[in-house]
DNA sequence: TATGAATGAGGATTCATTCAT
DNA sequence: TATGAATGAATCCTCATTCAT
């Protein structure tokens, strides 16, 4: 009896998966509104209909896929920002992971993009929206309180850790927005991955003490 | 006859001008996907068959409107730049007027934004795509310029130029983008101007000479 | 195993039943072409493909309420009538069966009156529309008899019995319906019972014999 | 100039009352929830979205259906009631109009009736209902004042007016929608136009004075 | 040159019914 | 016998674009 349970339930898994999986190309190629709920049916296999029965409506399906991927990404950047090293270290661990996860998962990130520009979506069920921004939230958590044991440690400047771990996610996101979304611009050969990493370090040297003052 | 055909064009100008600002409003207030020529036309006082004697289709009246920004916007950071003072001050004086610039003309900002997000738009004639991507380079190449002259003046340890305006300018982006446009998450009371300036100085101080050490 | 066809018979019975209650309160609430059977079958508490085991489809099952209201309906109508009073108190005492009747069920007056409206329900098993014609048939020839003693007794006028019990019957429904269904026109205080009460005596003063005389 | 904008107004309003005459059929064959819209567009010979250049939408054509008839029918009711000759023959003089329009515009009288049926259409606009709901008020209003007049005039018992007005209201509509809209029941030959004035000779019998006590 | 009426393709959503388990 | 997942036809409404006047 347990045993049927659980193949049904795994069956209604992979269907959602299967969904998902349709949903995701559909959205990430042709954005939230020119998205067509008819490809992605197709595109899974399933008819229209059955899409409403995993999903409520369009924008439910698209939330879905942020928050699929929104809570793996917060667990492992949570990882990355444990390590026991210094906090420098903890800065680069943390920057490694964010570029590797966005670089393999760049539909997510796009999409994320997209549901920051709020007036994109007409109408996004509001509670949905705030738990992407309570995710946001708490990854930026993990970063301030990386910074805050550097500043305690005297590996950084004194400085308002909140306001930094500000700085960093949106330079971080700024960058991998502009180069890796929107790939127009020549990179003249360097690498990206070289150049978010320069960028890492660029702060961090920044961020050292002893370097507060400079013009008299 | 020749007055005639003066004020004949500059009604045809002042007539374009209505339409664009029109639409500015309302492409800024709902996005590209979901702004409504009826809209628009009802705003600039015109009849909707007459935005079409002015621009050949909705994507046309799109970027025409980056286009009327983007030249302001070159020029005066060109201006910006061109300071006599250091490097560094060059720099913070670029920066300030560009984060002026956007606050003051946020609308643009936004449309760029989506301009970014090519799959929002879905078949923006390339040609057109090709002019805004030009005038990103302009403007990468006027901070460029900047940073080589304080590498050279020794005021910047060595780096690529180019690399490193790329950096800045993605950072400066992407601040702008998560906390302007996107102005769910708190900043604690910190003035968004503050922030930038702070990020700014923490770039700046990364870019100081002796500091290329890294932790042993 | 007599026993125990019995109790299976027993348990198909109730479910039916469970169906039927269900499916009354959702008709009645949202009318036939708005119920919706997803909420018929979770209200009953069984599984939407299980309607299908007791029911055809759709109007079946609606045709089915009202079936099963009809014939408590005409029996205790007959009863009504029967009474060993002269005929103005026999026509007073349908009266206030009807009435009370109606008030109490008005689910199914309101299913009743939607399906003369046949146009709303599209297309109704004829068979099963017949059955309901046939009772409605059966209430009016209780009325018509009773008239037709009146008459005989010398305490109604002479007329044709037929019509006026048509009359009545028309008359009664008409008030019900306008007053109970679509109950936004103000009674100005005086309970609904009273007027249908007043309009019954107004009704058998008009069938009092020595009034034929119209005036000159 | 202003016989250009006459024509083009007549166009329009040609436009729409051929829009009107062919939702009227479909509405009244089908009812509302059932009525296709793509098929009134085909039979007014417009485009799909040429009905909404007209009406908000389904719901709003509906209505303006029901409006048409509605003012019409108060003021022609109006007249019928204004009659110089005494209560009854004005009461009379309604009935007649009252029977005939409806016969003549039974599909409106449907319509009118499946308005009544709340729940057969789920949300039309309130606003909108209420305004049929004023029509049915000051049609009430034009019989009651009448009533008043008999009685006042001594033709009539002492009776409270508005009630009865109420009363003959709903007679007359109940036999309408039974015996036309619902033409299942045999008349025995007699025509309906007869059964009604039947019953409102019936009832001006019950109203007559001195006819009050009947009972013991 | 300006108008605005007309167009019609396009897309999200609902829900009665079927059928494999 | 009961289930409930899957179906897909059906339909309202939007809006960029065209074109006769």
């Amino acid at each position: 009896m347990s045993s049927d349970d659980g193949s049904r339930d795994s069956r209604k898994a992979q269907q959602r998966q299967r969904i998902l999986d349709a949903a995701r190309g559909v959205f990430f190629r042709d954005g939230f509104m020119q998205a067509n709920l008819d490809e992605v049916a197709s595109i899974a296999g399933v008819a229209k209909g059955t899409l409403y029965r995993y999903f409520e409506n369009k924008a439910d399906l698209y939330v879905a896929i942020l928050a699929e991927n929104g809570q793996v990404f917060e667990e492992r950047m949570r990882e990355a920002g444990r390590g026991s090293g210094n906090a420098r270290d903890r800065m680069r661990s943390i920057s490694r992971f964010y570029f590797a996860h966005w670089t393999q998962h760049s539909e997510y990130f796009q999409i994320f993009w997209a549901l920051e520009n709020q007036n994109v979506i007409g109408d996004l069920p509001t509670e949905l929206v705030g738990d992407v921004t309570q995710l946001w939230e708490k990854c930026l958590g993990i970063l301030e309180s990386v910074i805050r044991d550097g500043v305690d440690a005297g590996e950084f400047a004194k400085c308002d850790p909140w306001e930094v771990a500000n700085i960093l996610w949106t330079v971080a996101n700024g960058l991998i927005q502009t180069e890796l979304v929107a790939p127009r611009r020549e990179l003249r050969g360097k690498p990206l991955e070289q150049v978010f990493e320069d960028m890492v370090e660029l702060f961090l040297r920044g961020l050292a003490p002893g370097t507060e003052v400079r013009d008299e």
